[in-house]
DNA sequence: TAGGCCCTGGACAACGTTGTCACCGCACGG
DNA sequence: CCGTGCGGTGACAACGTTGTCCAGGGCCTA
């Protein structure tokens, strides 16, 4: 009777164990895991009377005393930065693509670019024991990671590279898709060229901010401050920053946006805008192609997969050195980046 | 000698348990306990030496046997259709961020409109004992999840309602925003109007087309079989059903698109055509004010949030019945919509 | 100074599963 | 006819944590 109370105010409900499931089918607890395993070593009338039990039960073998067990999870964890950025999505698809493959389920997280709460996110899966974790910075230092990484979770940093630390990561070119995307600006003509992008702490918006400077000077033109403009993503900071280089005393007649946030609003400001100014921005958006949107596209999906594969192998035992990967970006160009200076 | 080689093969690789923890600051394993989760009755000097100890030894709290123990896993699996569309990454961030606000983790997994994977990954979930589940269903059977909501699984559909049980839902007007879509076209002068859906056995996508008749029928208009097509979302598919709509017999001056990657089709397809046709979309989608597409909007992250709370409502222990929750669309006139009829 | 109480700390069982090992009965070979 | 081997089965410990309960010591009060 006692024993009946305490198992009903427990927090499960009242779900039947493996221990029930063997009083039901009146065989021992180890013949009813057998079954639910597929371990060889049982006859079939046996193992129908298990199933039989199992059925009428509705029991569901629990992976938390599971795990406890054998110490594997067949969980990762992706930390990133915010699920509802449409850069983001696929990326966590492709992710979650290859987890499936390898049976394993997805913790999913979002930062939300603080440094803080990837740190708290990180750690909160790593007392979950997840296997493995894919992590996209917010912050540059990854330190916090280091015991968890040698208790065995396996590691890979997406996007931005740890910080502090000797990690595994996958990246794209933004250096060279950026240089790539301001050298196509500078061919058509510009030569007073705008760099609107995300705060340069953040790895790839510095990296972006270098590949703008290298063609510049690569091009042997010069860069005012008044045309770099460098901070959050926030549609009012970059639309008075577009306003503001158009008006300057020495305007730009094109512009480079670091990002797609940055480059949403852009294209907004530009629309309000009387005459025709180049643009070409960094990642590809969903119909830009109808807006004639020129872009330095980078594949979220590769980078996931990428990443995501790389994790499996070294759970795999795979004892690699940590590496860094880059991917290519691609320019696509749709009109917006092939307008000519309107002046000059 | 022999313990040892067994923790070291131990697949957490070698964690630190409280045991170690408890040796090392000379203390009770319970004290540790005690100390890590916060609990009064421990002198200050005890309990630096145990903070001591766990800092040196790397020490952090293995959730599985915690969960295992407690019964709660402060866990939350949200089954949705495919993270990589972008209607459903502001659900998922909203969903998480209540479960944040909870202290909860989320699990993400795509069903990828297939009701076996979706089955599979719900009992996936409830396997690893998760509080609850948010599903956004691609089956129309969810007989399967009887047991694991009688168990204690708090369950909220959202989206789209469950199949064949009684259970929470939290959806968008799909009925009442496509008839107020239909209606603003039909106020714009048109009377020949197509539908390009979805597959009707989705619930959203019925219900959709039933809104549509049910506008053309308040106007008194007929409705044509060659001006309706459901079926894949997939491009091909839905080009072709633009092209042969405009170039029907009694060809149309307006089309409704049953959601957002029809819209983005149908709005690739018309600017091939020459000739300006009316659209309205169901879903708001990213740059659509630019190109003037006139849309039905919901919102994704309300319904997301809305399905989170009353999850929630229901692990803090609310009894209520289960319920249907509906939340209204938005039109939002853009230009697209308000095209008046080429002919007539 | 004795008695009781509070405060701190620890021993032990339990959560539900899996790995180890030993047992039982039967068939087969010597 | 008995030993050997093997296939099927179950008892038991262990995974790392938390809840229960008890012990010991210091302090307060009568």
């Amino acid at each position: 009777m006692a024993d009946i109370a305490r198992r009903t105010e427990h927090r499960y409900g009242n779900r039947p164990t493996m221990k029930d499931v063997a009083a039901r089918a009146g065989v021992g607890l180890k013949t009813v895991s057998r079954v639910v395993n597929g371990e060889p070593g049982v006859t079939p009338d046996t193992e129908r009377r298990v199933r039989e039990a199992i059925e009428i039960l509705g029991f569901r073998r629990n992976d938390s005393a599971r795990v406890l067990r054998k110490g594997r999870t067949a969980t990762v964890g992706l930390v990133l930065e915010d699920l509802a950025d449409p850069f983001y999505g696929p990326l966590s698809r492709a992710v979650e693509e290859v987890a499936r493959a390898h049976g394993a389920l997805l913790f999913n997280g979002s930062s939300a670019e603080d440094p803080e709460r990837e740190q708290e996110l990180a750690l909160a899966l790593c007392a979950r024991r997840v296997d493995g974790l894919i992590v996209i910075p917010a912050g540059d230092d990854h330190r916090y990671l280091e015991p968890e990484m040698r208790a065995g979770v396996a590691t890979v940093f997406v996007d931005r590279p740890a910080g502090r630390i000797d990690a595994d990561a996958v990246l794209s070119d933004s250096f060279g898709g950026a240089r790539g995307g301001v050298a196509h600006l500078i061919a058509h003509g510009h030569r007073r060229i705008g760099f609107i992008g995300d705060r340069p702490r953040i790895h790839t918006a510095a990296e972006r901010l270098r590949g703008y400077r290298a063609a510049m000077e690569d091009a042997g033109l010069p860069v005012r401050d008044a045309w770099v403009s460098l901070g959050s993503t926030d549609p009012e900071r970059v639309s008075t920053a577009v306003r503001e280089m158009l008006a300057a005393s020495e305007p730009v007649t094109a512009l480079f946006s670091g990002n797609n946030r940055v480059t949403v609003t852009v294209v907004r400001a530009l629309a309000r805008h009387g005459q025709p100014v180049a643009l070409v921005g960094f990642d590809d958006i969903e119909l830009a192609d109808l807006l004639g949107v020129t872009v330095v596209a980078q594949d979220a999906a590769a980078l996931g997969r990428t990443a995501a594969e790389r994790l499996f192998r070294r759970l795999d035992g795979a004892e690699e050195a940590p590496e860094r990967l880059v991917l290519g970006t691609t320019l696509l160009a749709r009109g917006s980046g092939e307008i000519a200076p309107s002046d000059v």
